[in-house]
DNA sequence: GCGTATCCTGAACGCCTGTTCAATATGCGC
DNA sequence: GCGCATATTGAACAGGCGTTCAGGATACGC
C-alpha cells in the first residue's frame, strides 16, 4: 500500500538510479565485490528489479562501463575543445588523467577493468574503445602541434605510445596511492616527459597559455 | 589401500607440488577464478590437503605469490649481476621487463596483482614490495652508470619513477596484448625513452657491449 | 609390535548469492 | 470503470564452493 508508492511511477528514473547506484557500488567495492544485493539497497529498491532492468548483474555492470565510459569522453571531448592551441590542450589531458574532473577516483576502475579484460570480452571491449579514444586525442593534438611548430617529436607515432602508456604506469601508482605519488606530482612527470618527446619550447603552466 | 599408496610419502614434496598447481590456475583462470578443487585437480590430490597444507583458499593464493616472487628476484638478481656494466644491465632490465626469462605470461597475474591491492592488503604489501625493489634495481644501475659516466639525467630520481613507471604502462598493452604491441616493441620503445632521459651514447642493441 | 603424531581423503555441511516467479500495484487506452 | 501492458516486490529456489570432519593410512619412537 503505503509501500508501494513508488511502483511504475517513473520506470526510467528508477533504473537510472539503478545505474548510480551500480556505479558507486563498484568505486567502494570493486567489480568482484559488487552483489546485486548491495546494487538495490544501494539505488532503494528491490533485488527483482535490478534483473528486470538489466537481464543480469553481469548485465548491470557492463551498462554502468559503458556509461561512465560515454560521461567521461562527452565531458573530456567538451572540454578539450575549449582549450586554445596544441599546448594547453596537452597540458589539459595531462591534468584529466592526473584526476581532475571527470577521471577523479576512477583510476582505482580502470585498473580493474584491466585485469578484467585479462578474460571478461565485454571488459576487453571497452578497455579497447577507451584506450583507442584516448590515443586518438593524443595524436590528434600532436599532430596539430606539429603543424601548429610547437612540438617537433623525432617520431610521432611512437611519442604518442609512449606519453599514452606512461599515464597508465604513473596512474598505477595514482590509483594504489604509493606515498609520493600525487596529482601534482604525476602532471609534473608527464609534461616533463612531453617536454622531452615532444621538444616543447612554449611553455604552459597551469592557466591558459602566456603569451 | 592401493589408493593411498602416497599418503604422508613426502609432505614437502606434495606441498611444493601444490603451489605449483596453484601458479598453475591462477594463471590460467585468474585469483577470481581459482577453486580450491581446480588447485587439487591440478596437483593430482585433494581438497582436503590443500586447505590442511594452507589454512585457506586465501593462504594458498598468498603463499604462491610470494613464491613467484621471490622466484622473479632470485632469477632476476643472478642475471643482473652478470651483466657487465651499466648499459648492459639497463638493456637487460628492459627485456627481462618486456616478458623474457623469469618474466614470461606473469605481466597478466600482476595486472591482476595490482587491481588485487585496491583492496586486499597482502596483495597489497606483495605489490609494493615488488615494485620497490624493481625501482631501488633500476636506480643503482642508474647511478652506476652516472658515476661510470654512461649516462647524465637531468634528475636521476625523476627518470627512475618514469622509466618504472613507462614499463608498467607498456606491460598493460603487452599483457591484453595489444595489436601492435609485442616484446620487440616493449623493448624498443622503452629503451629509446632510456635514451632520451639518460642521455645514453653508448650503444647496447642486442647481445654483450660492442664496446 | 604398539601407540601416537602426522599426513591424506572424500563426503557432507552450510553459507552465499544470482536468478526465477507468482503476486501485486500502477498507469493508460477505451 | 475495465483490462491490459508495464513495473515492482520479496520470498523461494538452486547451484557453487569454501570449509569441516570423521575416518583411514603412514612413519617413527619406544
Amino acid at each position: 500500500m503505503a509501500r508501494a508508492a513508488l511502483a511504475a511511477k517513473a520506470p526510467e528514473e528508477r533504473r537510472e538510479r539503478i545505474m548510480l547506484a551500480t556505479i558507486a557500488v563498484v568505486r567502494e567495492r570493486g567489480f568482484a565485490g559488487t552483489r546485486v544485493a548491495d546494487i538495490a539497497l544501494e539505488a532503494g529498491t528491490s533485488q527483482g528489479l535490478v534483473l528486470y532492468h538489466f537481464g543480469s548483474l553481469a548485465g548491470a555492470l557492463a551498462a554502468c562501463l559503458t556509461m561512465l565510459e560515454d560521461e567521461f569522453y562527452d565531458d573530456f571531448a567538451h572540454h578539450l575543445a575549449a582549450e586554445d592551441g596544441p599546448v594547453e590542450r596537452l597540458r589539459f589531458m595531462a591534468e584529466l588523467a592526473a584526476g581532475r574532473g571527470a577521471a577523479v577516483g576512477n583510476w582505482g576502475l580502470w585498473l580493474e577493468l584491466w585485469a578484467r579484460a585479462l578474460r571478461d570480452p565485454d571488459a576487453r571491449a571497452v578497455r579497447e574503445s577507451q584506450d583507442r579514444r584516448w590515443r586518438a586525442a593524443l595524436r590528434r593534438v600532436i599532430d596539430e602541434g606539429v603543424a601548429a611548430g610547437s612540438f617537433c617529436p623525432s617520431n610521432s607515432a611512437k611519442s604518442v605510445l609512449r606519453l599514452a602508456a606512461l599515464m597508465d604506469g604513473l596512474a598505477v601508482q595514482l590509483a594504489l596511492n604509493e606515498p609520493g605519488m600525487t596529482t601534482r606530482k604525476f602532471t609534473e612527470l608527464w609534461w616533463e616527459s612531453a617536454v622531452l618527446e615532444l621538444g616543447i619550447t612554449e611553455p604552459a603552466k597551469g592557466g591558459k597559455s602566456p603569451r
